[in-house]
DNA sequence: CGCACCACAATTTTT
DNA sequence: TTGTGGTGCG
């Protein structure tokens, strides 16, 4: 500053200063810190973001910014329109004053936003298109992987792929391993795959290729790490003949893209002036490469995250990305935001008082000025079915007066925890969705018809070749498909081609008709392809290969969920190319490996929402609980003992807490049965970390586990209050499904109940009733619960409603 | 070759 | 407990 003053004129260091104030008055819906790094548009910046802090809120404005002022905030460049008077004409306002204090604003198109699930990528996109209308079309708003597709689909050809290369998931990985493993006569103990996954994955972020591990390996005495380079040369053989790249691939080929082409590199460097990365905490090395490639001199690199919420070290994030950006970016900024503007005070109390227990952080202490809310509610439940129970009675509690079911959130650290609950949900009617778990994407029926798809545009793709050669079972088995690849191998062609010219090899006689049918299948359905729509190809592809009827045929409840599968992913296939504008089979199956289940999750459907915490991450539900507070279940037992993994716990659980907003349940069991055997473990030293006055306990004394009743309600428990006894879940009421204690024999008595002021209304399936509110409706469905009735109620204009009996009787009549 | 059965394993998180 | 992969039989 003080240089400028000596060198600048009067006038023009007021209109300096009349634009950033211009520009700041467009941001005062913001707070202070927020507003900052908003304006703060020139340089490396980072900004460190608390949960609930409003960080998508500081993106999307910044980036408006960008757009609408360029550097206008953050420079002390004069322009060559600016004149004696234009001080004056800003301070006046209005869009002749936008005008005057735009500095080189930036095109859509030169901005890049990189988040880390296509969720958050979406969402950015929506808001930005909210913002700004059809030009926020043009801005990149992708997550790294998307991104970097685009950038190889323009250049892979330089790196031996066509620029149609095909995307390998995880499981592809896993499965190419697997057969790599068996070719080399390894012991697949000993080189699992998935180990053998993460070895060549964690290579690949050190950015070391096959000859260079080889070489390395050369150097160590262990076998394994030799066999390893081996096994990996041949993978990435492998995926170049199928012209395929593993997710990493996808990072690691645009980084060698990037450094290997200085052309290359400069197009994209002076294409993206602006460029910024959401939860930078769950970068990677490779990643960080990436990014720093992208970023020209102008150095307009911009980081979002928070060190305490990285989640993700055991698939390679390293939180030294955002612990290093400092000095990793010459004179940048940090900025804090630290308001929190979702939890209340308790909650947020609670947070800060867990994850103060880390070490090696960036410091940062969230505060609200929400008021204090209720405090944290610890609960100790007998068994996981109680937990659920406990669960399920809360949920119900709340819906009854008037909640809403997507309100309710339950997470729980691994997604074998979800039976239980689910099971509760299930015999209460309760609606629920669960996030994650065995993804669509991964089911067997959808990956087999992707592969089918796959297969029809690129016959040369030998892994989903095979995944699909036999399926429906066609008389091709594993022995023929085995000589036909040998016979591959040694004359450098495809199995695809090797089948359809079966009757050419002697060893193939026997098989050779049936392979020559099913090349012949394939042929006919590539040219029904080349003059028919996707949707088109989908339903003749389903009928001609037999896949439907093979599912048909076999009449199981899961065969039937599998047809159901297969139609939906024709939806999604749909969903796709009205969304993207794509109508081409070939980009719907170049991206649908970058899909996830997490992308379907909608808002909109009124559900309980069920999932892990990771999967948690970036969301928020007014009730929380969080399920299996037990050392061993959370933190998990693979990470008790180890300092650093405590400590990603200690960070899952923050993230997890700072998810409620109005209030959170912590439930603990002390008898699981998890894996078919049941453990008894202490409360997770997470709840002892949280200090007493913004947390109610609530663990039974005179613990009897044969007797619910009195495991839920001690003699003088606080909760005595805040549950009628008549609200007791009652164990006979649910169906099917014994556990392993055994039941009360006597019914629970429903206490001194049954003195309310207004009788429970006395109703019947199919019973015509008037509410209040929702007009004249039927009733069809009644489920006891605990003394009362869960009822479903269809209205004639609003639909079906859920109710709690005793809740609804104030507002029902019957008619 | 295909199916059924059995043994065994593992059992977090995701693009 | 669930799922997977391997084996053995028809």
């Amino acid at each position: 500053m003080g240089n400028y003053e000596n060198t600048k004129t009067e006038y023009e260091n007021a209109f300096v200063e009349e634009r950033k104030k211009h520009i700041e008055m467009q941001f005062m819906h913001l707070n202070e810190m927020q507003r900052q790094a908003v304006l703060a548009t020139e340089g490396p910046l980072l900004i460190l973001a608390g949960a609930g802090s409003g960080k998508t809120t500081v993106l999307i404005n910044r980036i408006y910014n960008i757009l609408k002022f360029g550097c206008g905030s953050d420079s002390d460049e004069i322009p060559y329109y600016a004149s004696e008077d234009s001080a004056d004409i800003i301070s006046r306002g209005g869009d002749e004053a936008d005008r005057l204090c735009a500095l080189h604003p930036a095109q859509p198109w030169q901005i890049l936003a990189i988040t880390f699930t296509n969720k958050a990528a979406g969402e950015l996109k929506t808001r930005l298109g909210n913002m700004l209308g059809e030009s926020a079309d043009d801005i990149w708003a992708c997550t790294f992987h998307s991104a970097c597709v685009r950038i190889l689909r323009r250049d892979a050809d330089r790196l031996g792929y066509s620029k149609s290369f095909t995307i390998y998931d995880t499981s592809d990985t896993n499965s190419l391993l697997r057969q790599i493993i068996k070719e080399l006569d390894l012991d697949e103990k000993f080189y699992a795959p998935k180990a053998v996954a993460g070895e060549i994955s964690r290579a690949k972020d050190a950015l070391i290729d096959p000859p260079k591990y080889i070489k390395q390996a050369s150097f160590k005495a262990d076998l394994y790490h030799k066999k390893v380079g081996e096994i990996y040369a041949r993978y990435m053989e492998s995926l170049k003949k199928s012209d395929a790249m593993d997710f990493d691939d996808l990072i690691f080929n645009t980084v060698k893209l990037l450094d290997s082409y200085s052309e290359v590199r400069e197009y994209w460097q002076n294409r993206f002036r602006y460029i910024l990365v959401d939860e930078y905490q769950d970068t990677n090395n490779l990643q960080y490469y990436l990014v720093s490639l992208l970023t020209n001199d102008e150095n307009n690199i911009c980081v979002v995250g928070d060190d305490d919420q990285s989640i993700y070290k055991f698939r390679g994030a390293t939180i030294e990305n955002i612990l290093n950006f400092e000095s990793n970016f010459e004179d940048c900024r940090t900025i804090r935001l630290e308001q929190n503007y979702r939890s209340t005070g308790h909650i947020l109390e609670a947070a800060n008082a867990v994850i103060s227990h880390n070490l090696g952080r960036k410091g940062k202490t969230l505060w609200t000025a929400k008021n204090a809310g209720d405090p944290v509610e610890l609960f100790v439940a007998d068994s996981e079915r109680d937990e659920a129970q406990y669960i399920v009675s809360k949920i119900l509690r709340g819906y009854g007066s008037g909640g809403k079911w997507r309100d309710y959130a339950v997470l729980y650290r691994m997604n074998a925890q979800s039976n239980s609950i689910e099971y509760a949900l299930k015999s209460h009617n309760i609606p629920y969705r669960i996030v994650g778990g065995t993804r669509f994407f991964d089911r067997a029926e959808v990956k087999d018809i992707l592969a089918y798809m796959c297969v029809v545009l690129a016959p040369n793709d030998n892994l989903r070749l095979q995944r699909i050669i036999n399926v429906p079972a066609r008389g091709i088995g594993l022995k023929s498909v085995e000589t036909a690849l040998e016979i591959g191998n040694d004359n450098d062609l495809s199995l695809f081609d090797v089948i359809s010219h079966a009757q050419s090899y002697e060893q193939l006689t026997r098989p050779a008709a049936r392979m020559k049918e099913f090349a012949n299948m394939i042929g006919e359905l590539q040219s029904f392809a080349a003059c028919n729509s996707p949707a088109d190809l989908f339903d003749e592809l389903i009928e001609k290969t037999g896949y439907i009827r093979m599912l048909q045929e076999k009449k199981t409840k899961e065969d039937e969920a599998r047809i159901e599968n297969v139609m939906e992913l024709k939806s999604t296939m749909l969903t796709y190319m009205n969304e993207s504008g794509d109508s081409t089979l070939e980009g719907y199956l170049a991206n649908v490996a970058l899909y996830t289940d997490l992308d379907n999750y909608d808002n909109d459907s009124d559900a309980v929402t069920l999932m892990t915490m990771h999967a948690s991450k970036g969301l928020e539900f007014p009730y929380v609980f969080i399920a299996g507070m037990e050392e061993t279940i959370f933190p998990s037992s693979r990470a008790i003992g180890e300092a650093d993994e405590l400590e990603e716990e200690r960070r899952l659980c923050y993230v997890a807490v700072t998810r409620a907003m109005k209030n959170l349940y912590l439930v603990a069991a002390r008898q699981r049965l998890l894996f078919g055997r049941t453990n008894c473990n202490r409360v997770s030293r997470f709840v002892d970390e949280i200090p007493d006055e913004h947390i109610k306990k609530n663990i039974p004394k005179g613990f009897a586990y044969k007797d619910p009743a009195t495991a839920y309600f001690p003699g003088g428990s606080r909760y005595s209050g805040a549950y009628e006894p008549d609200n007791v879940p009652q164990y006979d009421t649910l169906p099917g499904k014994s556990y392993s204690y055994s039941k009360p024999k006597q019914k629970i008595t429903p206490a001194p109940a049954a003195k309310q002021e207004k009788p429970m209304l006395q109703l019947e399936l199919g019973d015509n009733v008037r509410h209040k509110a929702f007009g004249i409706g039927v009733v069809v469905k009644m489920m006891p619960m605990g003394g009362d009735y869960l009822i479903e109620i269809n209205f004639e204009t609003q639909g079906s409603k859920k109710l709690m009996l005793k809740a609804a009787s104030l507002f029902l009549e019957k008619v």
